[in-house]
DNA sequence: TTGAAAGCGCTAACAA
DNA sequence: TTGTTAGCGCTTTCAA
């Protein structure tokens, strides 16, 4: 506010620059800047250091990514950032690209198959180094990537893919886990309430449900389908209540729904765990905070971030693609009638 | 896993290679890809479009980067992405720039002023078209940007700041807001749980409360400093339980501390909102799924992430620096003590 | 140990 | 309406 005029925009200091004012080549300046790939006398390193500290030289780094084929940037798209297990996936992957000194683009697809696309295009056109997608559908299609030669990884996936690298867990085993320790509170009675996909594929959770079920000698509970999200739960958990022969427990395949399912039981006076149990899948840092706190099959998802980057940049990267399963484990807190 | 041999990594398609293909210059393909700045003949465009789609060619970005020393691409720095309201901030301008043909490059702080200015300084080298920055200090070093003429934005600033555009609402009328409602349902003796900053600030949201404490002729209720997490809200809710005079209701700075305090309450048997009603800031998703609800200050996310990014490529652009405030509104719920 | 120079893919001024 | 070409800032080969 206080200077009127616009200062004018100089232009950026460039390699040149540096080279001229320490009295060097601009190759010289590069093999300081890069620590190669040729050595460089001390005295002369020291000029050109001094020169890059006097004039505030950074280098550019489209330039250098024009120069050298290689953008160091990650693309991250999700359904959508703010759903806390996304959000909390988005920063494991930003923490894991950083390390490797990558930066991350991050683009949100809403849950639509429009904007994956759009967005794979963009990152295609941008030249990043590498993709992490967690689609909306099991089987994407990454020919944009594919076309410009840029390697991706499939989040969230279950089983292998043909010609791509995909991180995920078991999830079928993580639905039984969640079901047996439903089973082992005495439950006979145990429903499902089931997030939808757009492709509407099937989901093992479900099928972890039913073996659990089945191991059990036990009737199907209700099976609800609903979007994953806090209001496709607190719609589950309506009907639930509002149904005619309620079940005593019920597995929830995300926090998130979880939560609205609470919420649908809390308004109707139903208990938990007392009148009705709850576990659920994800093991984000809400459900330690909801009343009472839930019991969730947790993922582990840092090192599903880790292992998901080094497929794109570390030393996995000349491998073959494959999938990579981690463990899950279930998270016991009051939801399902544990504890105080 | 079927082919042994990786293929040979065939070299990108060019612009050349559709001026070429096409029988026309690399100017003309230009002129058709950017749509100018010179005519083309509608056969001849026609002709390269073809080339493009058979070719399969991409823009290379890095390139046009270069060129014009723009990237098209915003570079937004917040504490921690994985905390909903920053999530739920980053979701907004996500989508401000994606409407605007900037992509997002997302960077974490976790809270620290080393990692904020690591993250500024690799944003400037790589040449973003501006920044957004949701700093743990009030008063930023923006030197790196600025020697590289890079415009910034700094969110959830609550006033004016020298040379730079800011956006945020009035922290302290929305304190007041909040406490006069809790004023309005009877209380006297109402607490407060603020946040705790790196630079140890004041928080006008403190101001706010004093404001409608002093209005009504109330004294000072018990003032708690915790850190802005589910986590600091349980600690400063199990002191408020334990102390010795008990307020009756409670304003706390953000929703997630919210959470905390909701949970510390539940534990101890304390009702809310019978027995301690509270209000709490920010309006996000979550509030609406506690238990019960959590009346809540909201804030304009949208409208405040496109105000942000229109100050740095919109037509405000060209604008001096300017604070944007916006109005903030009091969500009732259940948890002051409203409703049924 | 240092330097000269080619060239990455693109844009746009200038010429035809 | 189309083509030629310089040059954005960088890396690195090759020569000195």
């Amino acid at each position: 506010m206080t200077q009127e005029a616009a200062q004018p925009p100089r232009p950026a200091v460039t390699r040149k620059d540096v080279a001229r004012y320490a009295g060097v080549s601009t190759a010289v300046v590069s093999y300081v800047v890069n620590a190669g790939p040729k050595r460089v006398a001390p005295a002369t390193e020291a000029r050109v250091l001094e020169a890059i500290r006097l004039l505030d030289y950074r280098p550019n780094a489209a330039a250098r990514a024009l120069k050298m084929g290689t953008s160091e940037m990650l693309g991250l798209i999700v359904p959508e950032n703010s759903n806390p297990y996304f959000a909390q996936l988005a920063h494991a992957v930003e923490e894991a690209a950083d390390r490797r000194g990558y930066v991350l683009l991050l683009a949100n697809s809403d849950g639509t198959l429009t904007k994956e696309r759009r967005h794979l295009r963009n990152l295609a056109a941008r030249r990043v180094d590498g993709v992490l997608l967690a689609s909306v559908v099991f089987d994407p299609d990454l020919s944009d990537l594919g076309s410009a030669d840029i390697p991706a990884v499939l989040l969230n996936q279950w089983r292998p893919a043909a010609g791509i690298s995909t991180v995920g867990v078991d999830l079928r085993a993580g639905g039984r886990i969640a079901v047996e320790h439903l089973v082992r509170h005495g439950h006979r009675n145990i429903g499902l309430v089931m997030g939808t996909t757009v492709a509407n594929e099937e989901d093992p959770r479900e099928k972890g449900w039913l073996d659990a079920l089945g191991a059990a000698g036990l009737q199907e509970g209700p099976l609800l389908h609903v979007p994953f999200a806090r209001e496709g739960g607190y719609a589950a958990g309506k009907r639930l209540v509002a149904g005619a022969q309620r079940p005593t427990a019920v597995f929830v395949s995300s926090d998130i729904q979880a939560v609205g399912v609470m919420r649908a039981l809390h308004e109707a006076g139903v208990r938990v765990p007392e009148d009705l149990a709850l576990v659920s899948f994800d093991g984000s840092p809400d459900a330690e905070y909801t009343w009472p706190a839930l019991t969730s099959v947790q993922l582990p998802l840092a090192a599903m971030a880790a292992a998901a980057v080094d497929a794109l940049v570390g030393a996995d990267r000349a491998q073959p693609p494959r999938h990579h399963e981690f463990p899950v484990e279930l998270i016991v807190r009051r939801s399902c009638g544990c504890g105080g």
